[in-house]
RNA sequence: CGGGACGUAGCGCAGUUUGGCUAGCGCGCUUGGUUCGGGACCAAGAGGUCGCGGGUUCAAAUCCCGCCGUCCCGACCA
């Protein structure tokens, strides 16, 4: 490709609308424009990216053995309302209809689509295991798009669906998809960190995410330096310093007029640390009202809560349970109510709690003698600094990119798409599903804000739109034009992709913007070097300049690139 | 959906507080010339519904009302 002929609108400044570095190098680099929030084209650039990084997805899925499908991005209505997901995800669905009335969603996912196929095509256990995969554009209306191409309403993803006979079959694919992760991301360039999630209410034993540790981040991990543990946020445990029991005291209630946080308790008059304080909350577990108690100075994991749907209680709800407001909460003398407590709050004495009277708290609360506990678990966030629960080391919590994610899901959606299968003894069974996912779009940002320094990108040479430039510095140089020719069609010739730069440019505008595209090699022809009879090799990631003859720089490039 | 900011040429911005003649600046773009190793210089140009609609006024980029769009924080995130 020859620069003068491509459209590669690098930008000098930044946009104005891009604050994170991928979203702003992208544009800058002349990969991506927006069409409108969390819509954008791919330009020819990014375009090239996103096929590499597309093909290299591929390449690893149909080695483990998956097979490629192409499905509808657009679904008619009725196969989401089999699974209730019509209603469930409604407010991220796009939505329309056509001429004839009928009811269509823009796919925001495929599990639907992929079992109803899977329950049409596949009979007998003959015909399992299969990993169905494809590579598509998915549409979800976020409420929010942000942060460029990282959460957007239109995207690529690369999914795939496994289906199995038995959970040992699915533990196989799940492992087996796994494993085709690992190679998939290192080809990629990106240093991921797989960190157990949260499956949430309806998921199977074992779900991972791939993550990429960065400030753009929208998800929060916990991890460990010492041991690698890493966990979800969502799902994240710790050892955590019982504090001081308080004195074992007297049950008394007291007046705090006007107090309503757990922070207004820590003042005077009253003093009152927060962990030494109960926090109460009221929430809906599956229906049933329930207190969920955790340490005041603790947050509550709503993700760990023991309950299919649960949701905050109203302020009605909780008045005419407990007669008393939130601020004045307390789960003292309460039996006809669940109660939930943390474990960090078992066998605490001297706390201090609300009273179920507005403006009034009890202390010296002995939870073990004063509070019912109906279950005792793990059900608060886990801060920075709190230790490991696999080693001695400490947890760092950080923000990271979600680029991927096993999940095995079970029966749920073959279950209610009749996705079944005749088992030896020709027994109808249920399939059991698997699901794994890649953010193909996504992954495009997440490489640029691992990969790139103050002067651009700094493209990992698989994903890079071409691995070499060539930069004639004097277009009108006879001489130069010629070497840079021999050494472009050389490379070319060695299957090497490459972009002449052959803009009538200054050389400073060449190199500033070689650099901000961030090519892996850049190779310099000048009057300067050619007069000393070479030219020069720069390795976008490396300080060093190497000079080569021309004649041995095809062959220097290719081994520059095969240590890349 | 709640909070905040912004919207003026392709990009980045000034001008809006305090209404006033032909709406400016830098970069980029076009033409000619001189240049040519890290974003050149000179000269001449092109390019604008000041987000949209309504209102106030002799007069609106500027004041008022409504709407739209974009970004940030939060909520949400199969």
């Amino acid at each position: 490709m020859k620069w003068s002929q491509a459209l590669i609108p690098t930008l000098r400044e930044v946009p104005k609308d891009a604050e994170i570095s991928s979203h702003q190098l992208l544009l800058r680099a002349g990969l991506i424009r927006q069409l409108a929030g969390g819509v954008y084209t791919f330009l020819p650039l990014g375009l090239r990216v996103l096929r590499k990084v597309e093909q290299i997805v591929r390449e690893e899925m149909d080695a483990a053995g998956a097979l490629e499908v192409l499905m509808p991005a657009m679904h008619p209505r009725e196969v989401w309302e089999q699974t209730g997901r019509a209603t469930s995800l409604n407010d991220i669905l796009f939505k329309f209809k056509d001429r004839s009335d009928r009811q269509w969603l823009l796919g925001p996912t495929h599990e639907e689509i992929v079992t109803s196929l899977a329950a049409a095509e596949i009979r007998s256990y003959k015909q399992l295991p299969k990993n169905i995969y494809q590579i598509q554009t998915k549409f979800r209306d976020e409420p929010r798009p942000r942060f460029g191409l990282i959460r957007v309403k239109e995207f690529i993803m690369k999914d795939a669906y496994s289906f199995d006979v038995d959970q040992a079959g699915l533990d196989r694919s799940y492992q087996t998809m796994y494993e085709a992760y690992k190679r998939i991301f290192a080809r990629l360039g990106l240093k991921t960190l797989d960190v157990e999630a949260h499956s949430g209410a309806m998921g199977g034993s074992h779900s991972y995410e791939f993550m990429v540790a960065s400030p753009a981040g929208e998800d929060r991990i916990a991890l460990c330096p010492k041991c690698n543990y890493a966990a979800n946020l969502e799902k994240a445990t710790s050892r955590v310093a019982v504090g001081l029991a308080g004195a074992a005291g007297v049950l008394e209630k007291f007046a705090t007029p006007g107090v309503r946080t757990i922070e207004d308790l820590t003042k005077p008059p009253y003093n009152c640390a927060a962990q030494n304080q109960i926090k109460t909350l009221v929430y809906m577990l599956n229906d049933k009202l329930t207190l969920v108690l955790v340490r005041g100075c603790d947050s509550l994991n709503e993700a760990k809560l023991p309950a299919v749907t649960a949701r905050p209680a109203h302020p009605e709800e909780i008045k005419a349970a407990l007669g008393a407001l939130p601020g004045s909460l307390g789960a003292v003398g309460v039996t006809k109510l669940p109660v939930l407590a943390d474990e960090t709050l078992r066998g605490r004495t001297g706390m201090v709690t609300g009273a179920n009277e507005d403006d009034h708290h009890l202390r010296g609360v002995d939870v073990g003698r004063d509070i019912t506990v109906a279950q005792w678990l793990d059900v608060r966030t886990v801060q920075d600094g709190e230790g490991c629960p696999k080693c001695d080391g400490a947890l760092k919590i950080d923000s990271a990119i979600e680029v991927g994610h096993v999940f095995k899901l079970g029966t749920k959606y073959s279950t209610a798409l009749g996705a079944n299968y005749l088992d030896e003894k020709g027994e109808s069974k249920v399939m059991i599903m698997g699901c794994y996912g890649i953010g193909v779009s996504r992954c495009v940002a997440a490489i640029v804000e691992q990969c790139h320094d103050d002067k651009g990108i700094v493209w990992p040479r698989g994903v890079a739109p071409f691995e070499v430039a060539v930069l004639p510095l004097n277009t009108g140089h006879a001489e130069t034009m010629k070497v840079a020719g021999e050494i472009y069609r050389g490379l070319q010739a060695s299957g090497i992709s490459v972009i002449l730069d052959d803009r009538t440019d200054r050389p400073g505008v060449k190199f500033n913007d070689a650099d901000l595209v961030g090519f892996p090699v850049r190779v310099t022809v000048g009057e300067k070097s050619l007069v000393k009879g070479v030219v020069e090799l720069k390795v976008r990631r490396e300080a060093e300049l190497r000079t080569v003859t021309p004649a041995d720089a095809v062959g220097t490039i290719r081994d520059l690139l095969a240590q890349l």
